[in-house]
RNA sequence: UCCCGGGUAGUUCAAUUGGCAGAACACUGGACUUUGAAUCCAGCCGUUGCAGGUUCAAACCCUGCCCCGGGAGCCA
């Protein structure tokens, strides 16, 4: 099994070790996670979050979380509060307050003049489609602007004129003056500033010039003494504009160096914003928190625990390779804490009704059942047992198929922690299906141990008919049936598995009627983990099932 | 078409920087078992994208080619 907590080598902490070597940052080691609050945190943000806040953590440096808030028109206050909640979810603590990139706004300003002055940058009344006409395509070299030229005083009156609402939104931009012919398209004169009219959750309708990413993220980074700036592979050609407008100023301390990494993909499943989005604005799921989808908040209504996706974090590792992690690996992760974590109880979710003809009128036995056999020091609890008993749909079968060892005419099974009990009859409704199974029970076998020394080949759960709980539970399938959804070139939302969920009324051993924590994970045994809801608290979510050897032996008949 | 990045087992990553290609997950078999779970043991999985070259020795260096991803927002 993997081992849950250590940190691998990859690419960038080499980097680190290297600076730290030469001191290339005087030793220190400052990182930060920069999201835009426009939507909800999603498991490739998670990978983000453990590099940056990991980091810092094992370099003894520090890691704030900055919004990067310079574009008015996509962002909310709703996202801001969620974020901050799902990044302490997952175990991170950051330096101090949050940052916003909104709190640097006059200085990037400033800057902006400086380069203004420098004759490095230039206001430019073209609309949108025009500059992007010029910028030249792939191989094609650009065409300067006709605005490109204007001395750095009318820019400058320009510029202040942009600020100060003297044009209408998007009628001039201010653009960095370097090279229409550069390689790098990124490099051909981009937009620094625009004219916005939308007032931004922070800075209300102070500005009414907003700063584009490029202007406003490394100059971000350097003035909170940011030393690796760490961002995914979309942004590899930025980097040269990054350093550029870096170099254009006069720094407080070392320019801090961006370093790109690939991103994550899940198999079964869809991470990018808009594709999220769709999903919940086509009520394919019920909302952001729907435990199929792979946000934070949706893993952590599922029963996911952080520790669980930290540890899956550091096995999947850090390069630069585009790369799809196939959903199992999350899972065996999930497993693995929930194992030595959550406590075991006993639910049918598909009752069948069992009667022991042989058992004393109305008598209730307690029996004793271990909370985890991982960890004996959570010690035990008493189950009322009785002759009316529930249990699963599954472990019966009239005529048992071959390798089939549970519950059958004839055949001895235990139930757990309780007694042995051989099937002697069966009540089949009018359509031959089987409504209720007959048994007896050997008094001897108590707590489930013969004395004789029998042994029987299966063991089941049950719940006690007259103390049943009852509840609902919901159980999960991927989102989507392809690996990789929409990968033959159709929309994603095409191969949408119309099972992703099925709801189902269970019955619950009584101590789970005693309310768990919201959110409580318990292994409901042999079946899987289960999360309690966060609101209902008769309301299951299946976190992931058990691995289920009698399922891949009938898959491997199919 | 131009620029940048990438290509090692089914998947994700390693390989002490030129020195016997190996871990995890998945899969298969066995042991154990009051969860067909967990645990333990074993096995399977490789033309390191392809073709050349340098070298005693190449996943690693050189040349050419192929394939995949990103890049022409006043998004980030």
């Amino acid at each position: 099994m993997a081992s849950l907590d250590t940190t691998p080598a990859d690419f960038i902490r080499e980097r680190v070790q290297a600076d730290q070597a030469t001191s290339a940052f005087g030793g220190r080691v400052h990182t930060r996670f920069p999201p835009e609050p426009n939507g909800y945190l999603h498991i490739g943000h998670a990978k983000s979050i453990c590099l940056n806040f990991g980091l810092a953590e094992q370099f003894g440096g520090r890691c704030y979380l900055r919004f990067d808030d310079t574009n008015p028109e996509t962002e909310d206050i709703e996202y801001v509060d969620a974020i901050i909640e799902d990044v302490g979810w997952l175990g991170f603590t950051p330096e101090g307050e949050p940052r916003y990139a909104s709190d640097y706004f006059s200085q990037l300003y400033e800057w902006a003049e400086q380069l203004i002055v420098a004759g490095r940058a230039y206001v430019d009344d073209q609309d949108a489609e025009t500059i992007s006409a010029q910028r030249g395509g792939f191989g094609k070299p650009g065409v300067e602007s006709p605005h490109r030229t204007r001395t750095p005083e009318e820019n400058l009156g320009l510029f202040r004129q942009m600020r100060d609402g003297g044009f209408p939104d998007s009628a001039k931009v201010l653009r960095a003056k370097i090279d229409m012919q550069a390689d790098n398209m990124q490099l051909r004169d981009p937009v620094l500033y625009r004219i916005r009219r939308v007032p931004h959750v922070r800075t209300g309708d102070t500005w009414i010039i907003y700063p584009t990413y490029d202007w406003a993220h490394g100059q971000s980074d350097a003035i909170e003494g940011i030393t690796h700036s760490i961002c995914t592979l979309e942004f590899a050609d930025h980097r040269a504009l990054y350093d550029w407008c870096l170099e254009q100023l006069t720094l407080p301390s070392h320019k801090p160096e961006q370093i790109e990494f690939a991103r994550l993909n899940l198999t079964h499943t869809v991470t990018s914003k808009r594709k999220l989005k769709a999903l919940v604005t086509e009520r394919i799921v019920d909302g952001w928190d729907d435990p199929r989808m792979p946000t934070l908040r949706g893993m952590r209504r599922r029963g996911y625990p952080a520790a669980a996706i930290r540890a899956f974090m550091n096995r999947v590792g850090v390069a630069k390779t585009n790369s799809t992690v196939e959903i199992e690996l999350l899972e065996s992760f999930v497993r693995a804490e929930l194992n030595t974590t959550a406590l075991r109880r006993m639910a049918v979710i598909d009752p069948l009704r069992v009667v022991i003809t042989n058992w004393p009128d109305g008598q209730v036995v307690m029996v004793e059942a271990q909370n985890n056999p991982e960890d004996p020091a959570t010690g035990t609890r008493s189950i009322p047992f009785t002759g009316e008993l529930w249990i699963e749909r599954d472990d019966f079968m009239l005529e048992p198929a071959p390798k089939y060892y549970r519950l059958s005419p004839g055949r001895e099974v235990r139930l757990r922690a309780g007694f042995f009990i051989t099937a002697t009859d069966v009540v089949l409704d009018d359509d031959g299906n089987v409504t209720e199974v007959w048994c007896v029970y050997d008094p001897e076998t108590l707590g489930g141990q013969a004395p004789d020394g029998r042994k029987v080949k299966a063991t089941i759960h049950w719940v006690s008919a007259a103390h049943a709980v009852d509840a609902t539970v919901h159980l999960y399938e991927r989102l989507f049936t392809d690996p990789p959804p929409g990968s033959d070139g159709t929309d994603e939302l095409s191969s949408l598995n119309p099972a992703s969920r099925q709801t189902l009324a269970a019955k619950l051993e009584p101590a789970l009627g005693d309310r768990l924590e919201p959110g409580q994970v318990v292994q409901f045994e042999r079946l899987g983990y289960f999360a309690a809801d966060l609101d209902e608290p008769t309301v299951f979510h299946r976190t992931v099932g058990l691995r289920d050897e009698w399922a891949n032996i009938q898959k491997r008949k199919a």
